[in-house]
DNA sequence: GTCCAGGATCGGA
DNA sequence: TCCGATCATGGA
């Protein structure tokens, strides 16, 4: 009997999926994670990823992809999203063990961790270093104008890393990007050559590429770390903001029932999906602007 | 004017 | 190993 792993279908407008809890577009694409996605209406994000641009709605109905089809659904979107883990049941790995958690867990339910290209994820998060997401957002933008392939309408990919080697440090600084610009300089140039490749660290515990990624320019304890979870798909991984810090500051460290929170951010409390965890932390802190 | 942002690097203790 | 100063930039 053929198996049908079809997740939704094709309508005139594109590609449908049904309507779902565990994922929201809303929270996905504004919780911090991915800087090349912006609302255009209400209910609608654009933004570019893996050099294709999407138009992607959420209503009553569900979630439309504008003008998706399905081999681009499948062959792209499918694990981009990464719509083949079941985020429910990672929610529940950490539902009532600490009242902070299960309201962050709530607050985030429908946020997915989006699978996105290593070389993107490292220069967007070198770039995010002592900075706020809408002038990261900005940086990036500029940084695909200067050097990325045109997609059409105002539109470029992610730049290659060659093109990136090609800019001089004046036009990389143009962006505004400050000193950060030998950074990515370094960067750029060192990949393009082939010094080093992400692919040599698959057989790798998160903790050993962590380290590997450590010894780039730009790159310190949190920026591996968010390279990890977003660009690498290691979900083991809990990188520590200054939201987080604030969230973490407000924890009363007596108290047996908020253990939760420093288990995670302790060596020892690594488990397979706290990455996770973190990232509703980040989004609820963010959001709703916790103090204390 | 000061403070802050998905921090990292550097020099000195 | 740990700590403080410093690093562009722009918005609040």
């Amino acid at each position: 009997m053929e198996v049908n792993t079809d997740l939704g279908w094709v309508e005139a407008a594109g590609y449908r999926l049904p309507p779902d809890p565990f994922f929201d577009i809303h929270k996905t694409l504004d919780c911090g994670q991915c800087f090349r996605w912006n609302r255009i209406a209400p209910e609608t994000w654009a933004g570019v990823a893996g050099g294709r641009y999407l138009e992607i709605r959420q209503d009553e109905q569900g979630v439309l992809l504008k003008g998706c089809s399905k081999d681009t659904f499948q062959d792209f979107w499918r694990h981009y999203f990464d719509l083949d883990v079941d985020y429910g049941a990672v929610e529940a790995l950490y539902q009532g063990l600490d009242p902070r958690v299960d309201e962050a867990l709530q607050f985030g339910r429908g946020i997915r961790l989006l699978r996105q290209d290593f070389w993107e994820t490292l220069i967007s998060f070198v770039l995010s270093a002592n900075n706020n997401i809408p002038r990261i957002q900005g940086l990036v933008s500029r940084l695909c104008e200067a050097a990325g392939e045109p997609l059409g309408e105002g539109i470029c990919a992610f730049p290659e890393p060659d093109a990136v080697a090609r800019l001089t440090e004046t036009q990389l600084r143009e962006t505004g990007m400050g000193y950060r610009a030998p950074f990515i300089q370094k960067l750029a140039r060192s990949y393009a050559a082939g010094d080093w490749h992400e692919s040599g660290w698959s057989g790798l515990e998160s903790e050993a590429v962590r380290k590997e990624l450590m010894r780039l320019p730009g790159v310190g304890p949190k920026v591996a770390n968010c390279v990890l979870l977003f660009g690498l798909g290691r979900r083991d991984v809990f990188p520590v903001d200054t939201w987080m810090k604030k969230a973490l500051a407000t924890v009363d460290r007596d108290k047996p029932e908020e253990k939760m929170l420093l288990n995670c951010v302790a060596e020892g409390g690594r488990c397979r999906w706290t990455g996770y965890l973190q990232q509703v932390l980040f989004y609820s802190a963010r959001t709703m602007k916790w103090e204390g």
